[in-house]
DNA sequence: CACTTTTCCCAAAACGTTTTGGAAAAAGGA
DNA sequence: TCCTTTTTCCAAAACGTTTTGGGAAAAGTG
């Protein structure tokens, strides 16, 4: 048994492999027991100032840093918190999602926690992953993006009663925390907008259905050609699909056109940017000039190269900072069903 | 001291929270020692095949996971590995890094390890928020990616000792692992079969100064054009810029238009696309017809939309896989120096 | 049978924290 | 002064694993 290998600072020629300190050694360098150097790190009102002070300034010097598995497993916490991404999602298509992704990690890195990331091809490897996380005991908590409209990944962890919040919303009546953009007024705002500079028809190229997301962009859009007097036209409004070519927002768009009474604004999600600036393009039609186009996401092309363009910019990265902050509050053992945020969308 | 509170399966009315066994729990219900269930379930060769299999049909029966708090605290092992990304670098703009990402998360699930992620805006963010996770004892190993000429990251793990694995490569003489794209062979190789096709003006747009894999691009630019006979005109050359919106790709695609002798071919990496076409446009050219274009990484526009250009497509996926794995050796004490990969590029 | 070897299992220690439940010393109150 | 309260500290237990160092029983060996 050899408790004094500290063998810290005095050093041989070769930089050690991180000089870590302990707990224990720091407390014999302070001569004080690792009760107090403990409590005093972490301001328990009965170690007196002046020591409080010093083991601080200490652990300061030491470069102390507590070992984050053995705090983790005394205090039963994990301490992290984690998400799972699917690529199939286009997800990266624009700077929104890092944005978000950007929003959470600050914050988490904040609280001093950490952010464990899976990334899953399909909708049964985001549950395994998610599954992984939760049941292997890895995280105290779960944020949740690119929600169904049906999604299961909610009813495993309202089952379980495991801390989650969600980015968007979802069909399930028991509560739970979320943060969602306010894809109705945003797509209502458009679409008066729009009408308001005479245009009478207005086209909606949604996105893939089975999402949560469209579903109010879809409610947004009927509710403000409503406010304009405008009537609504079935063969305006096409949803793609992200697997199937023959739905892409690229043939949608041709479609459109097709119609005897085209369209002369298309309101959409981002993801089918690119579709459609390639069927304009074959159709000779010129963004802007032709057809007013107004999307939704901070979409990077729009904002350098397309000033044709209008967006609907959500605020990512607050967006992200309030999901953490909730979700540590649901953590905490606040009732999830008092976090229910949308938030606004402005237009660009 | 209540050692009998497991409290499992016999239910309550309520779901229990994450009814969690232990390994003393699950010892108990074996009526063996925690000891052999511990070596059972690891496949020491002291416990007869028979109790391993009873071991480990209860475990799974009862869904036992061992807790990852106690065993990284008694392994003295974090099981999980970080990597930092930056949004600044427009990282997300095409499938490429996801791709990245996702071979890499893959590896990294099926060693039983965890990603840990940090999102850095700056430099300076990335290089606190590497520290944070090797000093605080956070991961076992770094994967650096977006790799700098002098990149400081390279310097900081080297002098520590701490294992890592570059997605790219370094100035620095001491050795290092890493898995690279051969962006020279690449670029030398869309440089003769432009050449090939009858192209005498060839431009290179390269990627930001500072970084790395620009490097590369170049030198297989100037032997591509070596090797065909061409001679290197200077004001073929240019260099975008991220921040600068004068020297962005859009500018430099108008610049090289200037020219009185205007290239009919451009090289450049997938960042710039969106530029380029913007400023084809102005100018009234068409891409894949008036000016050939081969640009570097699997970028979805090109695939889906824009079938008049070509692209060098890097395996992503696979070459995260290999990061990790590569990781993994280096972890276990292999020479780092043993390591260094450049992997081909397919022209598509 | 007596001895050695092998097989199979286990008690105890250890990993590095935080929390629990005091206890000694100092301060306050009469 | 003596008793109570407050201040300040600490020893020991606990978190849930894995590893160490045997030890008892069973199986070979002569």
């Amino acid at each position: 048994m050899f408790l004094e290998q500290s063998g810290n600072r005095i050093g041989f020629g070769e930089g050690f492999k991180s000089m870590t300190i302990n707990l224990k050694q720091l407390s014999k360098l302070l001569k004080l027991s690792p009760t107090t150097v403990s409590r005093a790190l972490a301001d328990y009102p009965d170690v007196s100032a002046k020591t409080r002070a010093r083991v601080k300034q200490m652990a300061i010097q030491q470069g102390y840093q507590p070992n984050p598995a053995a705090r983790r497993l005394q205090k039963g916490k994990t301490e992290t918190i984690g998400i799972v991404i699917t690529p199939e999602q286009n997800y990266f298509s624009d700077t929104f999602f890092i944005d978000l992704l950007s929003g959470i990690s600050n914050q988490i890195t904040r609280a001093g926690y950490e952010l464990i990331l899976g990334v899953a091809s399909d909708e049964e490897h985001e549950m395994q992953s998610m599954r992984r996380m939760v049941e292997g005991k890895r995280v105290d908590g779960m944020i949740l993006t690119l929600i169904r409209e049906q999604d299961p990944r909610v009813g495993y962890l309202l089952d379980r009663d495991f801390p989650f919040v969600l980015y968007g919303r979802t069909r399930e009546t028991r509560p739970y925390a979320f943060v969602d953009m306010d894809g109705k007024q945003a797509f209502e705002k458009a679409c008066t907008y729009l009408a308001g500079l005479g245009h009478r028809r207005i086209a909606l190229l949604n996105g893939e259905p089975g999402f949560m997301f469209p579903v109010g962009c879809r409610e947004g859009y009927e509710s403000g050609l409503f406010l304009s007097g405008l009537e609504l036209d079935p063969d305006l409004i096409r949803e793609w699909k992200h697997k199937d070519p023959s739905q892409s927002s690229y043939r949608w768009t041709l479609e459109l056109f097709k119609n005897d009474n085209p369209p002369t604004a298309i309101l959409f999600q981002t993801e089918a940017v690119n579709g459609i600036f390639k069927g304009l393009d074959e159709l000779d039609l010129q963004p802007g000039k032709d057809v007013a186009l107004i999307g939704y996401d901070d979409l990077e092309i729009a904002r350098i190269h397309r000033p044709s363009l209008s967006v609907l910019r959500p605020q990512a990265k607050e967006a992200g900072q309030r999901v953490v902050n909730i979700l540590m509050e649901v953590i905490k053992g606040e009732d999830p069903g008092k976090f229910q945020e949308i938030h606004q969308v402005e237009m660009v």
